[in-house]
DNA sequence: ATGTAACAATTAAATTTGTAACTATCAAAC
DNA sequence: GTTTGATAGTTACAAATTTAATTGTTACAT
């Protein structure tokens, strides 16, 4: 057995915690955008973001791109159909489906955050530093590769 | 204005949504070693794993090195306690305070867990690559460097 | 010594989330 | 055509989290 095992951990070296940590730091900076300009909460600008991009999509196809539960959809596509963010069509061949799309409002709303997401991240990488910037990018792409296969729900 | 600024958002490449998928797959799996093995909670690990790294602390302290609320580690000392994993000392100078200790049981499970800790980072280092891993390691130092003098709480 | 502010920790109330059950619908087997 | 199994989406209830208020204690300035 390596050595290692015998010294206690660090938590403040150990990648979980310093990814979720990161992950944390970086969230809780974007969520004052997204609810200071437009007071969504972050299920809600997951879902926004989602329709914006790609235009029409059921509510588990918003799911399944942005990696929220079902439930989180239902109850976020809820309140942004209550602000006339979106609008809800239920599918001829397949009552049970129903597709989602923004309305000019909603769509309107996105294009703003989107700008504002974008500013966002080149300031994440002018404070980071093009180095840091595309390290922490392709670990992350590491980790996806690794372990985004993993059933969602 | 940059161009960018007019391309519709892509939420898989967005950063932020990058950095909270990834903490999220490797959170999740890390998650069922600590539970199938101790049946902990996360703020229980995170407790455990504070106090096994530093000996003796204070709650407010176990708060700011783990960056948990107050009332997280508050409800995690208290389970801690009652499974017999750690001892509260009143402070004889300042009776507000509570000094916490691991008992023998809890050093003993913590010892365990930090092994599986780092088996589990070795795995990862494993899956990743040295050099994703690394790249991974370098970047998340970036940001913590960056953003980590945020105020917690 | 007394009032005020600050702080450690807990508790309470409000909010958010996840689990599981439920409704409605469809498809395919029989 | 009717039973069975699966799927889309919602809802109900329980569990976890956050925010706010509370308790007990200390320090320090009047």
């Amino acid at each position: 057995m390596k050595q290692q095992d015998d010294v206690p951990l660090s938590l403040e070296a150990f990648l979980p915690y310093k990814l979720n940590r990161a992950a944390e730091l970086v969230s809780r900076r974007f969520a004052t955008i997204y609810k200071d300009h437009a007071g969504l909460t972050r299920p809600e600008w997951r879902t926004l973001a989602t329709l914006g991009q790609y235009g029409t999509l059921t509510a588990t196809s918003i799911g399944a791109h942005s990696s929220m539960h079902k439930t989180k959809v239902s109850r976020a596509v809820q309140s942004l159909e209550d602000r006339n963010w979106l609008t809800r069509t239920t599918d001829e061949k397949d009552r049970r489906v129903e597709h989602l799309m923004l309305t000019r409002e909603g769509a309107r709303n996105y294009r703003n955050l989107a700008k504002l997401a974008h500013a966002f991240e080149r300031g994440l990488k002018d404070m980071l530093g093009e180095q840091s910037f595309g390290d922490l990018n392709k670990g992350l792409a590491a980790v996806e590769k690794q372990l985004g296969t993993d059933i969602f729900l």
